[in-house]
RNA sequence: GGAGAGGUGGCAGAGCGGUUGAAUGCGGCGGUCUUGAAAACCGUUGUCCGUGCAAGCGGACCGGGGGUUCGAAUCCCCCCCUCUCCGCCA
């Protein structure tokens, strides 16, 4: 969520950044200062008011003391008319305040400078490419058939237990699972980013202070029951870690990374590219997250791709490295590097990896904040990564190291699998 | 699932209708003393909003929401959460 003194401070630059979404907020942003106006008007009417009641009940209280009834009477009276007013004037407060703040959440984030104009995908830039898309030779096999032929992961078993989008990993397919999770963990925090366990499930406190909610709600499962939800991401969580919280500055920067499960229902989104493991409504992912000090939040953010392009490396993934357009970047996000890897037999990039910087945006909500040297307040940056996300990674794994023996294992991971193939 | 207790400032813990934004202790910060440190002593120490160049002034906040009252941390109602005991259980 933006703050109002920003969007009043930087007004046009705001306006001309939001354009690159491809709608012109700028009606939203004026009616946001309209209504800032019209609150901060009634506020200072409502105080006022207020300040003369809290002045007469102390004098009543007085004269009560003095046994001066008659004059307490008196007072009395004059207040209820204060009261009636001041009412309804609160009331009116109240209203432009849910106003503003319905207003503002509909506000996306401010794109960085660097984010280039686009509607989708397909306006992405690609800023950085790595490896050889390897020659498969005749009829290479996707990743499903490939999970078929070796028995490692069971589509249709998930579909009986839970339903489509719930495969079953089994055998060496299980293990190549628990060994890319200890692969990235162990990468992760080598790097200095603390592991944490966080719930799988989240509140609805949780789900606004990260921006899930409320424009994503129907991409999460939600538990009616208890009201909660179950988490889309590790991001959610981890970064409520830091939810009303006010960091000292030397405690940058904070690094934490997680392993969860992340639940999606991607409602509407099937289609004829999502077989197998492409899109999934149960996958396992390593997230790292990070805060930081607004002053080295762009630095983070090169840190962290760095940090991730490695990962693909050491696994010898043929990778590119896209900025998102304005048309396909996040709600939440000013900026966002997707990695993504070639999957030779399907001869298409498939997204393992998102990294961005929010700045301020979820901070906001979340209430993060830090003292400066002056003890004075600010709002931390906040970023976060896959590092890496396994299912896109695994279909990856298979369909571009398919020979004629089996599936080899890249050199890195072959201590976490146990084996060098899969046959 | 059953029964009970409780949610107050960074923490501990008073207050239970009227200068109480809140005693006291600990912690933090500044100072005196000291070669330095500790101890001791003195002072200071919440958040948000509005207003103001600023000093300041005003308002709100004692889990959340509503109510009673001239006046609520204190009384009433609803909700949430935590803890203890019993039951069940990885």
């Amino acid at each position: 969520m933006l703050s109002v003194p920003f969007i009043r401070e930087n007004f046009e630059r705001v306006k001309t950044a939001l354009a690159k979404r491809n709608k012109d907020f700028e009606p939203m942003l004026r009616q946001v200062l309209e209504l800032d106006d019209k609150r901060r008007a009634l506020k200072t009417e409502t105080d006022r008011l207020l300040a003369e009641m809290n002045r007469l009940s102390k004098e009543i209280g007085q004269f009560y003391k003095s046994g001066e009834a008659k004059k307490a009477e008196t007072l009395k009276a004059k207040t209820a008319a204060l009261k009636e007013q001041s009412k309804s004037l609160a009331a009116e407060l109240q209203n432009t305040e849910d106003a503003l703040r319905e207003l503002l959440l509909q506000i996306p984030n401010v794109p960085h400078p660097s984010v280039p104009a686009g509607r989708n995908e397909e306006d992405n830039e690609t800023v950085f490419s790595w490896g050889e898309k390897p020659e498969l030779g005749e009829n290479p096999l996707p990743h499903w058939e490939l999970a078929k032929k070796y028995d490692i992961i069971d589509f249709e078993l998930g579909n009986k237990i839970t339903g489509a989008g719930f495969p079953v990993y089994k055998g060496k397919g299980a293990r190549l699972q628990r060994a890319l999770i200890n692969f990235f963990l162990d990468r992760n925090t080598a790097a200095g980013y603390l592991e944490t366990q966080p719930p799988h499930l989240i509140n609805e406190a949780s789900g606004y202070g990260t921006g899930q909610l409320p424009d994503k709600e129907g991409q999460m499962y939600h538990i009616e029951k208890d009201n909660l939800y179950l988490i889309p991401t590790a991001e959610v969580p981890v970064t409520n870690f830091y939810r009303d919280v006010i960091l000292d500055e030397k405690d940058f920067p904070v690094k934490n990374t997680a392993y969860t499960p992340c639940f999606r229902r991607e409602a509407g989104s099937w289609g004829a590219h999502v077989r197998g493991l492409n899109r999934l409504h149960q996958f396992d992912k390593v997230e790292i997250v990070r805060i930081e000090h607004p002053e080295r939040s762009y630095a983070a953010l090169d840190e962290m791709v760095e940090h991730v392009k490695g990962l693909l490396q050491a696994l010898e993934l043929p990778f590119r490295i896209v900025r998102l357009c304005g048309g396909d970047l996040g709600f939440t996000s000013a900026l966002t590097y997707d990695f993504e890897v070639w999957s030779a037999a399907q001869k298409r990039w498939l997204e393992v990896s998102s990294v961005s910087n929010f700045e301020t945006f979820q901070a906001n909500r979340l209430k993060l904040r830090f003292r400066d040297k002056d003890n004075r307040k600010h709002l931390a940056h906040t970023l976060n990564g896959s590092a890496l996300a396994l299912p896109r990674v695994v279909a990856a794994l298979l369909e571009n190291n398919q020979t004629a023996e089996g599936i080899r294992i890249p050199e890195a991971l072959q201590s976490y699998t146990g084996f060098a193939l899969i046959d």
